[in-house]
DNA sequence: CCTTTTAAAATTATAGATAATTTGCGAATC
DNA sequence: GATTCGCAAATTATCTATAATTTTAAAAGG
């Protein structure tokens, strides 16, 4: 566990943590020790407090003051939450990314289309869809509704990953295609009510 | 300057300095000395940084690490962007509030709205608008959402502050009570319009 | 005069100590 | 047996000191 100096001990532990939350390894509603934390990475508490902090801003954990930080909780009705707000934010992106989408861009998350195809576990599809969406989503130069979305992702995450833990099969994201082929076409409704279906898909499916 | 006990040194500092923010006081792109400001508050430099953070996962700084903490800018853009969100946000909220909706709520809701006509200065106006949405929008029970869309308002009143700090008129707000109307009657689809064109009049306004 | 280098000063980040609050357990009471 | 109270232990929040990094100013070189 060596830290490289660039990145402070705050923001290296929050990212340990948060990978570790998301990948399910630290469970839901579990508490964490800022005491043991700090010893476990070799550290002075302070830090792991700012980390804390990080990992509450990115909706990850609970903060009960001078009683700890618990994981946060991800039951049904979030996920839900999550698919509608996903929904709504990420068309309002796509809307004002669609004048700036160049032939390039959609080729390169035609690549990441197939890069999720081809995907060996959970993760490497989670990468390859967010990364997907980040592409044609990145034009609108809206830092503060893209940081949102970021978050959103994670949390969206958390939940792909603890449901497919015990049986993998990769989907062919017919959806992506089809998103791509309208953004293509110069068809933004038609790319935007896809993306709608395409986000809102596991909060339809899980969330009865 | 008394802090009592049952809320953390941190947390009142945050309070404090948002406040500040908010209304102006503090100017954007201006530096946040931790050391300086732990002074004023006759506090530790410590918690003066969680508050720093407390600040920054609300939009209202941004962190700028080894190099201090500066108040964010509030640009045009960033005015589009917030009423955009606001817009998307509100209106998922609004739908899954309507089923839950009740005569008392939209009593007081109008009731909200009235204290905003009255209002003496701009203050007053924007803690009756706020709280006008939030009545109407609180039965979705969707925390997550709530809570962003609540950080976007914060971010919408410093522009409203800036903007009308030097002449104050009170608008007549007939959006409010159109959408009253329309929640009365049971049409959910034009309350939703309504709240859109609402919330996304400041951005168009100034927006240009 | 302009640019680069160096060292000191200033500022931020973290460690370890201390203060404040909460939790847990045993004893007392009903 | 259930509830309440008191106290010690545990845990979180803040303070002070120190370490690490950045900024600033002066000196040196072209």
């Amino acid at each position: 566990m060596s830290y490289q100096p660039a990145v402070s001990l705050a923001e290296k532990i929050s990212r340990d943590l948060a990978g570790r939350i998301v990948s399910g390894e630290i469970a839901p509603g579990a508490r964490l020790r800022q005491d043991h934390i700090a010893v476990e990475f070799g550290a002075s508490h302070v830090p792991v407090r700012e980390a804390f902090q990080r990992l509450e801003a990115q909706g990850l954990v609970e903060n009960l003051p001078r009683r700890g930080v618990r994981v946060a909780p991800f039951s049904l009705e979030d996920l839900r939450e999550v698919a509608g707000m996903r929904a709504a934010l990420e068309v309002l992106a796509l809307r004002n990314a669609a004048p700036h989408l160049t032939k390039a861009i959609l080729d390169e998350a035609e690549d990441a289309t197939r890069a999720g195809d081809h995907a060996g576990d959970v993760h490497a599809w989670e990468e390859a869809n967010r990364h997907f969406h980040q592409l044609i989503l990145a034009p609108c130069a809206m830092p503060r509704l893209l940081r949102t979305i970021n978050d959103l992702h994670t949390a969206s995450a958390r939940f792909l990953f603890s449901v497919w833990r015990a049986e993998w099969e990769t989907p062919t994201d017919r959806d992506h295609r089809a998103i791509l082929a309208a953004l293509r076409a110069g068809d933004v409704d038609a790319a935007a009510t896809l993306l709608v279906r395409h986000v809102e898909w596991i909060g339809g499916k899980y969330g009865r």
